[in-house]
DNA sequence: TTGCTAAGATTACATTATAACAATCGCTAC
DNA sequence: GTAGCGATTGTTATAATGTAATCTTAGCAA
């Protein structure tokens, strides 16, 4: 395995091809609706695409008006429906904390993961850290605990703003 | 150490002495804040009472509900700043994933924790879980993040309710 | 007394999410 | 071909959650 190409080991970089990631995870996503017999229909493609636009956490009415040229009938309930039907499908997360979605980078593969937000550019990064999921599911079994599904939102500062303001306050 | 008498470590067994229980968070919530110098007035001692009532996670408008026949001025400010103070505090935790709140067990010793919520009968136990705490902690300072909060929350079925309906389905 | 601060009251509003029902569209069994 | 079906979308209304802004009050200290 080419570990420099598994999406879940690059780093959120600022040098990464974003085009190259979206269409990635559009082709992933069409892919994977067509394996399934499930529908990506224009809405809920325009939708992903929308969330795709950069790595940021973004919320349900910002989507809606991102999506009014295109979609100039479109209500809170068209964004709903997508955000679910893409959700069920695993091809974006829910973000708990922030009430916000975010494009997953491991579609199609089942996953667990912590989400990583930066407080400062906002954007989001998955981790599949299975060590952690592993003390994790440890821990459950102590408690006799069964899981439907696990929500791990840690906030901060990610690494590469940690590194600009180092150099900022240095100068 | 006496672990049986440890909050953390103790079961939430349908046996435990909820009224103890209670007093036990409502004792140690004064003398916090006693030594802190901040004030637990009537309100916040009344919403964490509230919230106290059982081991259930509770809404910010069923707290107003239930707090209007004591302070019937009260509105969502009311609730919310309360909430707000006893989070600070570290009084009760919030549950990002239900947007919901629960009594903390182990208020006043600094903590991080996992939370099991159980979608059956919804009570929500906490658990320190320090070897996930670490690995957590070792994942981030691989990802080179600085955390600034956590939420880790597992829905789930918890094993009172899971013994419960195996014995249901096996008469 | 006066002024300060923490807390609370009040009003209005912003944000997030869902319910309920109608309309449409593509498919397929007849 | 068309009647019926299921999945999707449109539409309207409203529920649920959360906050901002401004004012008032109580206690306490100068």
């Amino acid at each position: 395995m080419n570990t420099l190409r598994d999406p879940l080991l690059m780093p959120l970089t600022a040098e990464h091809n974003h085009q190259q990631c979206v269409s990635r995870a559009l082709n992933t996503a069409e892919q994977l609706c067509l394996n399934r017999g499930v529908q990506l229909t224009a809405i809920r493609l325009q939708v992903l695409s929308l969330i795709w636009a950069d790595h940021k956490a973004v919320k349900a009415y910002e989507l809606l008006d991102r999506i009014k040229p295109l979609q100039s009938a479109a209500k809170p309930a068209t964004i709903y429906r997508a955000l679910d039907f893409l959700i069920e499908q695993g091809l974006i997360h829910r973000i708990e904390s922030l009430n916000a979605f975010v494009g997953c980078r491991c579609s199609g593969q089942p996953h667990e993961l912590l989400l990583l937000i930066c407080k400062q550019c906002e954007e989001v990064e998955e981790r599949a850290a299975l060590e952690v999921m592993h003390t994790i599911a440890n821990e459950l079994t102590a408690a006799h605990f069964i899981v439907h599904s696990k929500a791990i939102e840690i906030q901060g500062i990610c690494g590469k703003c940690a590194l600009q303001s180092l150099s900022e306050s240095s100068t």
